[in-house]
RNA sequence: GCCGGGGUGGGGUAGUGGAUAUCCUUGGGGACUGUGGAUCCCCGGACCCGGGUUCAAUUCCCGGACCCGGCCCCA
């Protein structure tokens, strides 16, 4: 007989529970640092009509997204981000008192060529601060992205690197640009570009040659946030002009009291999309080769594209795909099983009903109690215990339930302990609680 | 959508224009009816798919899907 498996489409994952045990762990810190910044969870739908993701976006969306056409004749899609189905659900309840704190962990889709970093099927965790035009909400929104990286044990190993839309506007105006929206995008890909065709653009932008050096002076460091005033104007800006410097200084000192100290400036940080209007953030793995592990920004305008309410609001994305290979080049992704699980071994099934109602009395307590399918000899069952990683075994035979002791096995040290039934139970929990298993 | 690279059991590998495709590991069973992942024995499992060249293709050629990486795009 010939069999061909069905191959997965590309882009797409499976998890074994390896995969998924670290995962949860990102998904729970996730969860537990919005729940402490007062965010709420909220889900939208995975598939929507196309036109909700047109708006923004154009027909350019149709090559990077699953788009079809449905039974019912509805251009429809799987969606490829979070913030359009947010802005329609804020905009759908205008009951709701703002400032409104939201976030969401979701798959979405995008159709693209999957390459490291990039897949087609991927989690997306989604948090956005709307109602609030401030310098507070800014920090707020970037100081729950690095509480979260924190709390995942990246503290130290990543950098936040921001900039503010409005100021590079008024920069690049001041350095001779007509249409500074228009070097936006080059800014973009200042790391990607040839020298000589950045130049290019930027002379034919507007800038004078002198005023080319200095912008790629700017685009090249990252420097403390703090200390962005003096590094612009060691680079020819005239800073006194542009107010939006003493907004990222603002947000610079509000960071520094959240103890977050992993934020830097760096003017090449733009973001692709043009709707951005204030403040933009992405965070990098230190060591540098990875793409961004998060990015978002102010989009103050959006919404009432969207809602046909202008509603402000800062926000970010963090994606599971570059967040898994940062927390695996820092030696933090586990695939242990960690949990504390115990084996019962019987010598014989006829014990097993006897001893049932004790187990669900172990499990009740939040411990993996493991039955063994078959009762086959104590040998064996032993084996599987320590195969599946068991950190006890518990034994159950004749002289066990004769004296009401059960034999518990460390399946570590070796050492066995004789526990009467009526403080099994216990047992285990201090055990749990002694050590870290 | 475009470009480069890749492929032999679940994982890691050897090898080949022709014969029963190598080894390790993993998995299953047994030796072993009250004590372990050991040991020994047995078993299962692979040349990505399709087409072409050839007497003969896992091997050479072409195409496709998939994987890795890059471009476009980046929400």
């Amino acid at each position: 007989m010939t069999f061909t498996m069905i191959e997965k489409l590309k882009g797409f994952r499976e998890f074994y529970p390896e995969d998924i045990r670290e995962r949860n762990k990102i998904f729970r810190s996730a969860e537990r640092i919005s729940r402490v910044f007062g965010y709420e969870e909220i889900s939208f739908p995975s598939l929507e009509p196309l036109d909700l993701f047109r708006i923004k976006s154009g027909e350019e969306i149709m090559r990077q997204t699953y788009s079809f056409t449905d039974k019912g004749g509805r251009e429809v899609t799987l969606i490829p981000e979070a913030t359009p189905s947010v802005s329609r659900m804020l905009a759908e309840r205008k009951d709701i008192p703002r400032p409104v704190r939201w976030y969401s962990f979701q798959k979405f889709w995008r159709y693209e060529e999957p390459q490291s970093g990039r897949l087609r099927e991927f989690y997306q965790y989604n948090a956005d601060l709307f109602g609030s035009y401030s310098t507070v909400s800014d920090a707020e929104i970037i100081a729950l992205a690095g509480s979260i990286l924190n709390d995942l044990g990246l503290k130290g190993l990543y950098s936040i690197r921001v900039n503010h839309r409005g100021m590079m506007e008024k920069l690049l105006r001041q350095f001779g640009a007509e249409h500074p929206e228009k070097l936006l995008p080059v800014i973009d890909r200042y790391h990607k570009m040839e020298r000589d065709d950045i130049e290019m653009e930027m002379e034919k932008a507007g800038l004078d040659s002198s005023r080319v050096r200095a912008l790629e002076g700017i685009l090249e460091k990252q420097v403390p946030l703090n200390g962005i005033r003096q590094f612009l104007s060691e680079n020819g800006v005239e800073f006194t002009s542009i107010d939006e410097i003493s907004w990222l200084e603002h947000v610079a000192e509000l960071l520094s009291s959240y103890g977050i100290n992993e934020a830097v400036f760096d003017a090449s940080v733009v973001r692709g999309f043009n709707y951005y209007t204030g403040i933009v953030f992405e965070a990098f793995d230190i060591k540098g080769d990875n793409r961004a592990i998060l990015g978002g920004g102010r989009y103050d305008n959006l919404t009432s594209v969207i809602s046909g309410t202008e509603i402000p609001a800062v926000g970010f994305g963090m994606g599971d795909v570059v967040l898994e290979l940062v927390m695996r080049s820092a030696g933090i992704w586990r695939e242990e099983n960690n949990d504390l699980r115990v084996s019962l071994c019987l010598t014989s099934v006829e014990f097993l009903k006897e001893v049932l109602p004790l187990m669900t009395e172990i499990r009740n307590s939040g411990i993996s109690v493991l039955i063994p399918p078959e009762i086959k000899n104590l040998s064996s069952q032993m084996a599987d215990a320590a195969k599946n990683r068991s950190r006890f075994a518990i034994i159950i035979g004749k002289k066990e339930i004769d004296g009401g002791e059960a034999t518990v096995r460390d399946m570590i040290s070796g050492e066995q302990y004789h526990v009467p039934f009526s403080t099994l139970k216990g047992w285990f929990l201090k055990k749990r609680s002694e050590s870290d298993i």
